[in-house]
DNA sequence: CGCCAGAACATTTTT
DNA sequence: TGTTCTGGCG
């Protein structure tokens, strides 16, 4: 026990040891916060004040969630099996797995992402014939997601006005076709979970005597069900049963765009009478003068919980500033001092590059590319969001769940078996007067074919081809453990046959159709189920971060958003542009800027060692190079802390001047970059500059021999890896695109 | 049914 | 500028 408690400052102490009551702990950036909610859970087990079982600990990420278990289990010996630690989607889809009868739920119950989500909607605005200009797909997934999220089914949205009221018979009609498919997305997930537990006193009543602690991480980013589900599960007023235990951080509210709610820490305060806020204000992570510069940053929001980091470090070193002229400059000055760090002896992965938009990462990147720096990106796609990898899991779910709309339109004519718009168009005509799945629909047409005639049909192809394919999987499947069912799938679909006929370019999707059955064995030997549709879930649920890439050394490139809650010895912020960071569309949102300013503190306060801003006077964006004033972020940090660095070329006026202006005039586009050509669907997250023996020091511009075209200039890259490929201007034959694992390249 | 050209669009994002 | 989506044509 005192093991445990050694080493925690007296505010770490009394949040750990708190008794059994809510409690709210004010936790700052690099605070200590995951250590003081896993000595929590550590503190109450080993001093036998609760029993696992007893406990569930929520988050919002898996990452989040993963790494408390690992903490705990390190604390403790104890089996932790029993406790219920997750993300809000994990814990609410496990309950309605144990219930879905009582929440009204076939057995096979199936998850839709966005992306599938995004795609029934836009089915029902076709079937419905709205035109796409009244009614964009996003605006209705927005507006359905959001009335989840305030708790509010169709019948109960607002319909006054002609365009409420085609909003509220669209959003009918999802929950309508999404009852009948026996899908849920992820905004379901947690309103079934809530109308399931606050209908169901039964329930209600079992898992309120069950769990005596509710612990919840980055309370600040809860909405306002999620807030609703904790209070349910505690039980409010005389009724509480549990005490929540949150952690969160008001200056890092960096989610409201997606409904994340903080005023849900002044409410918790409220409605569980929380006698006092903790607040965690020393800081383990910065020096001295990031933190003064990021508290000076943040003063300026207002209604703040108001916290203060220090630290009992020393000052440090000041934040640098730097000023470039133009985009290409701030980059080559970013390169320059990475070189600089890295020849000092800093490992490239203590480095990291913020911005404030992905599309400014282009530039970052050629420039590092160019400087033979290895790099990668965070924010690619997820492997199970792979065109080949949702082909293969749209199968699956047919195998599980057939009656899954989704499923069946993603693949029916995937591999291509000849069933056209006609076809389609005429299967859900059938559907339709039927009122059935389109899978019913299918049957019927089947069976009633087969009565009549025959001919004309190719085995294989055409709706029949279809039927019997899934049903040959499904009897295939039968009984078989889950990597021989993905094997058999994989194999029976026909996808790799496809992939492979087809030319060039599909390496990576068959090794990634490969992946799925790696995926599918790793699975079944962690999971406790490991049923097909437990793998389904699991694909949606815990979808991207499967793919732990190799440790490699590079610098680290993410937005800001990406960036919380990871911590770098050396962090560059860039792009500090009026119009940029903060964004010009926040200036529409309420609060707007406050939360860029949120943002702005969470980057700043990535950094231990040293910081870096860097504003670029002109820029190119939209294909347009753009004039900007300096971010009012900068002038918000205090002189004393900054050191100013200056371009040569650079005419010093413009920053502490007046900013009222939008700082967005267009002026003249004579201005060259190198474009990259077409680029393949970058679908990996990571990109790292070739440094092996084949690819060494080749950069733009770089002369090339190749033994059949003679010489030429690299021109241009794109792809990645083995996968990377050069076009090279070659001054016989002109430009070639070749691959760097088959091309002789040898630089002059 | 697949390919290509032209148009439209362009914060942030996890589950 | 780059990327994605759509519609028209072969």
């Amino acid at each position: 026990m005192t093991a445990l408690l050694t080493d925690l400052n007296p505010e770490q102490l009394e949040a750990v040891t708190w008794p059994h009551q809510s409690a709210l702990i004010l936790a700052g950036a690099g605070s200590g916060k995951t250590r003081v909610l896993t000595t929590r859970i550590a503190y109450l087990l080993q001093s036998g004040l609760t029993q696992p079982q007893n406990l569930l600990a929520v988050t919002f990420t898996n990452k989040a969630a993963r790494e408390m278990v690992a903490r705990i289990s390190t604390m403790l010996p104890i089996n932790i099996r029993g406790m219920w630690i997750g993300t809000f989607h994990g814990l609410c889809h496990r309950m309605l797995r144990a219930h879905y009868e009582d929440a009204g739920l076939p057995q096979a119950f199936q998850i839709l992402d966005m992306a599938d989500q995004l795609a029934v909607i836009k089915r029902i605005l076709k079937e419905r014939s709205l035109d796409e200009k009244v009614l964009a797909p996003r605006q209705l997934q927005w507006f359905i997601n959001n009335a989840k999220e305030e708790g509010l089914r169709a019948s109960q949205v607002d319909t006054r006005g002609s365009f409420n009221r085609t909003l509220a018979e669209c959003y009918q009609v999802y929950e309508a076709v999404s009852m009948r498919g026996g899908t849920v997305d992820f905004a379901e997930l947690l309103l079934r979970c809530y109308e399931l537990l606050s209908r169901n006193e039964i329930l209600r009543d079992h898992y309120r005597g069950r769990f005596e602690h509710i612990l919840v991480d980055e309370f600040q980013d809860t909405n306002r069900l999620q807030y609703q589900w904790i209070k349910l599960l505690a039980g409010s007023g005389s009724q509480q049963h549990a005490a929540i235990f949150a952690v969160g951080d008001d200056d890092q509210s960096i989610y409201a765009f997606r409904g994340a709610h903080v005023g849900n820490m002044r409410d918790l305060e409220k409605d569980f009478s929380v006698p006092k806020i903790i607040r965690l204000e020393q800081n383990y992570r910065s020096q001295g003068n990031i933190l003064d510069a990021a508290n000076a940053l943040i003063e300026n929001n207002k209604g703040r919980l108001g916290k203060n980091l220090w630290t009992a470090a020393g000052k440090g070193e000041s934040v640098r500033i730097y000023y470039a002229a133009t985009d290409v400059d701030e980059t080559s000055f970013i390169v320059d001092e990475i070189k600089a760090l890295h020849a000092e002896g800093l490992s490239l992965s203590e480095i990291a590059l913020l911005y404030r938009s992905n599309a400014q990462s282009r530039v970052l990147e050629h420039g590092l590319f160019n400087a033979s720096i290895s790099y990668r990106v965070y924010g690619g796609m997820r492997f199970f969001d792979r065109q080949e990898v949702k082909h293969a899991l749209a199968y699956l779910r047919l195998v599980a769940s057939p009656d899954d709309d989704n499923a069946l339109l993603r693949v029916i004519n995937f591999p291509p078996r000849g069933i056209g718009a006609r076809t389609l168009e005429q299967l859900q005509d059938q559907a339709e007067i039927l009122g059935t799945s389109l899978w019913q629909a299918a049957l019927k047409v089947c069976e009633g074919r087969k009565a009549v005639t025959t001919r004309g049909d190719q085995p294989g192809r055409g709706i029949a081809g279809f039927v019997n394919l899934v049903l040959s999987m499904q009897q295939a499947c039968e009984g078989q453990p889950l990597p021989e069912i993905i094997r058999r799938v994989v194999d029976q679909s026909g996808l790799v046959a496809h992939y492979q006929a087809e030319r060039e370019g599909n390496n990576e999707r068959l090794e990634n159709l490969k992946e799925l059955v790696n995926a599918a064995t790793s699975f079944v030997h962690e999971a406790e189920d490991d049923s097909l549709t437990a793998f389904l879930a699991h694909a949606s649920l815990e979808g991207g971060e499967h793919q732990a890439e190799g440790y490699q050394d590079a610098v680290q490139l993410m937005t800001v958003h990406a960036a919380k809650g990871l911590e770098f010895h050396s962090v560059f912020i860039s792009g500090l542009e009026e119009g940029l960071f903060p964004h010009e569309n926040s200036r529409n949102e309420p609060n707007g800027l406050e939360e860029e300013r949120r943002l702005m503190y969470v980057a700043m306060t990535r950094a231990r060692q040293r910081l870096y801003l860097s504003y670029a006077e002109s820029r190119m964006l939209h294909g347009q190079v753009r004039v900007n004033v300096p971010s009012r972020f900068v002038d918000e940090i205090p002189e004393e802390l900054l050191k100013r660095l200056r371009s040569s070329g650079f005419s010093g006026a413009g920053y502490r001047q007046g900013l009222s202006g939008t700082g967005q005039n267009t002026v003249s586009t004579a201005y060259s970059r190198q474009g990259r050509g077409k680029h393949t669907p970058v679908s990996a997250a990571v990109r790292v500059a070739p440094q092996g023996l084949n690819t060494a020091g080749l950069h733009i511009g770089q002369q090339v021999s190749h033994t059949k075209f003679g010489t030429g200039t690299i021109v241009n890259y794109e792809g990645n890896g083995s996968d990377m490929r050069v076009q090279v201007n070659f001054h016989q034959t002109g430009t070639k695109w070749l691959s760097l694992t088959y091309a002789k390249l040898v630089p002059l």
